[in-house]
DNA sequence: CTAGAATAATGGCATAACCAATTTCAAGGT
DNA sequence: ACCTTGAAATTGGTTATGCCATTATTCTAG
């Protein structure tokens, strides 16, 4: 091998070109999700770099969540992926409000018990904020901490990923914001009552309360968010027939 | 250094310590953000590697963001942002255990009035096939596909994704392995039943009876995880006060 | 044909070395 | 005293080689 000739005219690393070689592998099909990629020793001499540096790719790769490396077995492509890296799978606002009326109550009441009076006082806050919130943005945002909140004091690091990456999804996907959006605007006055009662509850340290308070909210909010939807696909039905019409009568008014 | 002689005991990837010891200073000061660390070679001594494994763990670092190398200058602490870290979180299997009591007799509950009787007799397959497994792994594996099939007959890929996330803590971290590899030794034959009572009741397509068969059957499994550990610690108390009596006995047979 | 033992394959890690720039610092000239 | 200068030390980047422990595979004996 050259050592290191190249160095010279190339400002970034070499394992750089690694990773972005086996992505591109990746993408276009030649190692399938789940399948197993050549071993380090004859990746690294198609790349045509050191075992060192190949490995280095590998390790980023890694940490990226593209790939899985098993001891003494291989180098395989993730397929199972990480929570975090992939927003690209298409969820539907229901799933993930049917979900989220799933997980977050039980992480309320799982929180309630050993919640302390500082996080209550910051939940109470929140609430004031939220309901006095002019723009959407800030409304959501206040929405999240409260929820984000209650998580944390749930106190289990599993729990609050979990949750974390549900709001995730609700903020970073175009369609759902949109949805929620719809939602919120129909009915903000419940939302601030059901915040309320969620924090009643945790006040008073009761989990089964705080379960059904916070069941009760995602409730209402699956509810609205069918309402909201069968208007807004009445709307589409009732512009439809307007252009229709407007068609169809176009020639003879 | 030793060569590999420590990886007999140590299971996961050397550089992740590596990663882990570096944030951990990162966050509590020692390195500031802006500020250099010492270099590699410096580096690789204090944590006891070489000083391709440090570099690994200034790859994944970097990849992570939270480093920046800069060539014949040294690494630095990247500016601003310190979102505190993915790799430093420690999940304990009690924590991991916890989340799958809270979440997945919600997805068998979700599961139950719309399971289809193909994949009942799926699950009835799995169920003869743990019972009779003999190896831990295809145990593991068959347990695996019992739950994740479960979930996925919740018919919400949300839900899924997040209890595939837990099986992927459960089958992939070493500690956590073993722990429940402890406790499925301890007591087999209970979760044998606890199976069969939860697929009676998606059979009945009854929710309620569905979750609460679930849950009962992750009450008992957190509860002989206590139990388990504390025997275990127990163990350990045990063996160092004999090892102390040998010590002190040792001179007097 | 199967169980078990030998063998090959594979990832994990260590050591040593060299390269190309940068940084440091002291010698030398003004 | 101040600046220049150039050599040596420093530092990240990369390669090469070798051993270890465990898995996967193959071969052999029963």
């Amino acid at each position: 091998m050259d050592q290191a000739t190249t160095s010279s005219t190339k400002q970034s690393r070499l394992y750089h070109e690694v990773v972005k070689g086996i992505i591109a592998r990746i993408n276009e099909g030649e190692y399938s999700p789940g399948s197993r990629l050549p071993p380090e020793r004859a990746l690294a001499e198609e790349f045509d770099v050191s075992r060192v540096t190949l490995r280095e790719a590998l390790v980023s790769l890694q940490t990226l969540g593209h790939i899985e490396v098993r001891k003494r077995s291989g180098v395989y492509v993730a397929n199972g992926r990480n929570l975090d890296s992939d927003v690209l799978v298409e969820i539907s606002a229901f799933e993930l409000t049917q979900a989220r009326l799933m997980f977050e109550p039980e992480a309320a009441a799982l929180a309630a018990p050993t919640i302390d009076s500082r996080t209550l006082d910051q939940l109470a806050a929140l609430v004031k904020t939220l309901d006095k919130s002019t723009s959407e943005q800030a409304g959501d945002l206040a929405d999240q901490d409260f929820h984000l909140t209650i998580a944390r004091s749930a106190d289990n690091v599993v729990v609050f990923r979990v949750i974390e990456w549900l709001w995730k999804l609700r903020m970073e996907n175009e369609d759902i914001k949109q949805v929620y959006s719809k939602v919120c605007s129909h009915d903000t006055s419940k939302r601030g009552k059901e915040h309320s009662a969620v924090l009643d509850a945790l006040r008073a340290h009761d989990p089964d309360q705080s379960r059904i308070a916070m069941r009760h909210h995602f409730r209402r909010l699956l509810e609205s968010m069918l309402k909201v939807t069968e208007e807004h696909e009445l709307e589409l039905v009732k512009r439809k027939a307007n252009e229709t019409r407007q068609r169809y009568l176009r020639g003879i008014s």
